[in-house]
DNA sequence: ACCTTTTACTAAAACGTTTTGTGTTGTATG
DNA sequence: CATACAACACAAAACGTTTTAGTAAAAGGT
């Protein structure tokens, strides 16, 4: 105490010492009052307040964090940051969206959200361990990050479920075979009969789960069924050179197409319309996330939307609930938006 | 020492007195030989780090960040973030590819990168102290944020310069009116005579030098002025009413029109386009930002590449540098790239 | 042999906050 | 009057790590 040298000059944070000192009641009395715990009397926490205010003290959220184990504070899997530098928006429409609403949301509920590099790429680096939790999108099959969190006894929530761990139940996100079939049976609606699929690589349940139920779909339905995979990061390129092994092979020739990403339909519209076949009156194209490509496209591009903004506050959500102790058993299914465009023709 | 309950289980966390008392040293020790200081002898250094890997330790951020004075977090203000909600991809584009490579170099230097969303909006929240420092993008006119960051001493680079403090000389970006100039030379080099300036409403010096510069540079070529100011947030649309506006008012027709945002300059286009004013035959068109508008658009738009990449890795740096107590005088001025597209027709 | 420096280690303080445990006083009730 | 409870406050411990301050022993120099 007596060995305090702040006593020469005022620090240069005031720490609750300082409010205490002033406001002439101990620490405790501090904490309390600006906590609304214990029990202050009004005058006295009237007095901390104003002196609180006064000196412009704030907690240290290291301190606080330290002594509560918990600091407030979410983390955010930032997974497809790494293909920024490569220059595919794809990732940064959905992704922005997502984080925003996720930063808002947490916002709401007085928490931050750190934005942490992808952790595939790299042990979870130190500054990552300081968070209450985690949210984690599109995980693959076992997927790594997830194991180490999980490892970690760090709690997590995952938008998409892990294919790896059915019994891995605190996820969000939309109901990704229902979906698939509700476009599926638009494009039939519209005239086609025979229907390709244009699928990612990733091992994720968006893929996965997409797959298996247009193979259910057409075959309960008597189409045809014919499956590309072509790697998400191959872009629009990827969606060209699908289209010329679909509508130049020697198999029959899709009168519809479905792609995935929207990166994908966009390639395949570009390719399509190079080859002279015409959208939407020879060829239907769909896709199964909305971006700037399906919505700048000419003709736009049918997709689904599949909400990330929705999804952002409900993983937030679930995370918050979870640290919480809440115990209702997830996943939670959310809806998405059919975004109809020129790409499907008309009714 | 005898309350420790942790004796009869092992605790949910390793802490570092579990290594030490495994390794048979002190926690000083421990501390020394993880983190290569004080003059643990190799053998013992050895022997602590089998344990720390054996136990799976790791610190606690927070109570390094308490103990050190500083956490290893660097907070980003993520300004548009409100506008993601209202479907606004401007700012998606280029946002996330600078926070990207912002959280990128972070993570390079071993350091995290936390969103916080717009803090004109809010007091600072808690957490949000709980950082080394702080990058903010486009300050306005004496900004509220950086006004606030500096009050509370917490150490911050911006992206572009505050038009109110001169003497803030901690950030980085491009030479505005010097690009600015740039692109009106190549619009004239393409035989514009009359070029109109579509600027935005932001009081932000990107805004404010760029407008400074295109008057100066019209009035040394002896050239007409006309500068509308549409709100940034008024998008296409405000381009869209601009071109009318342009096109046709009452004042000679400019044969250019530069806009300060991709959005805007695609509204111009698809507005000429309406009119049946030929883009690049009668109009050119150029804008001060690319987007994903300006390459999507048919024809492509010719923009600054404003190089967000770039920014935000020199934001990092430079704030990290400041951390360390270099010195060296700012701003730091970054190179664009010009991306020449079809708008401006051939040379 | 003696003094100084280096090696190798330790105990305790420090960081700033919240929580635990305790004491005093006043009031209500049996 | 005695007992129990509530109001109001405080001191100290707790959280987990790094840094400060110190000591014993070994090594090096004169």
């Amino acid at each position: 105490m007596f060995g305090m040298s702040e006593q020469g000059s005022p620090p240069a944070r005031p720490t609750i010492r300082d409010v205490a000192r002033e406001a002439g009641v101990s620490v405790t009395t501090v904490s309390h009052a600006l906590n609304g715990k214990g029990t202050a009397s009004e005058a006295t926490r009237q007095r901390v307040l104003a002196v609180a205010d006064r000196l412009a003290y704030r907690a240290h959220p290291m301190a606080r964090g330290l002594r509560q184990g918990r600091t407030g504070v979410l983390g955010l899997d930032m997974r497809p940051l790494d293909a920024i530098g490569s220059y595919l928006p794809e990732g940064v429409d959905y992704f922005m969206r997502f984080a925003g609403a996720a930063a808002v949301t947490a916002l709401d509920h007085g928490l931050g959200l750190m934005l942490v590099p992808d952790l595939t790429r790299s042990d979870i680096p130190q500054y990552a361990h300081g968070v209450d939790g985690y949210v984690v999108g599109d995980p693959v099959r076992n997927d790594p990050v997830l194991t180490r969190l999980l490892d970690a006894a760090i709690p997590v929530v995952t938008v998409g479920r892990d294919p790896g761990r059915p019994k891995f139940t605190d996820w969000v996100g939309p109901d990704d075979a229902y979906e698939t079939e509700r476009v599926l049976e638009l494009l039939r609606s519209r005239g086609a009969e025979n229907i390709a699929l244009l699928a990612g690589t990733d091992d994720n349940a968006w893929n996965v789960d997409s797959e298996k139920a247009y193979r259910s779909w057409a075959r309960r339905g008597g189409m045809p069924t014919r499956v590309l995979h072509i790697p998400e990061a191959a872009g629009e390129d990827g969606g060209r050179d699908a289209a010329r092994r679909l509508l130049r092979g020697k198999q029959p020739r899709p009168d519809a197409i479905y792609c995935q990403t929207g990166r994908h339909a966009a390639g395949v519209l570009a390719e399509a319309r190079r080859l002279g076949v015409s959208v939407p009156r020879d060829l239907l194209i769909a896709a199964g996330s909305d971006a700037q490509q399906t919505r700048l496209a000419v003709p736009g591009i049918t997709a689904l939307d599949l909400g990330p903004e929705d999804s952002g506050r409900a993983a937030v959500e679930l995370l918050i609930a979870r640290l919480a102790g809440d115990t209702t058993p997830g996943p939670i299914i959310l809806p998405t938006e059919l975004r109809i465009r020129a790409s499907t023709g008309d009714a």
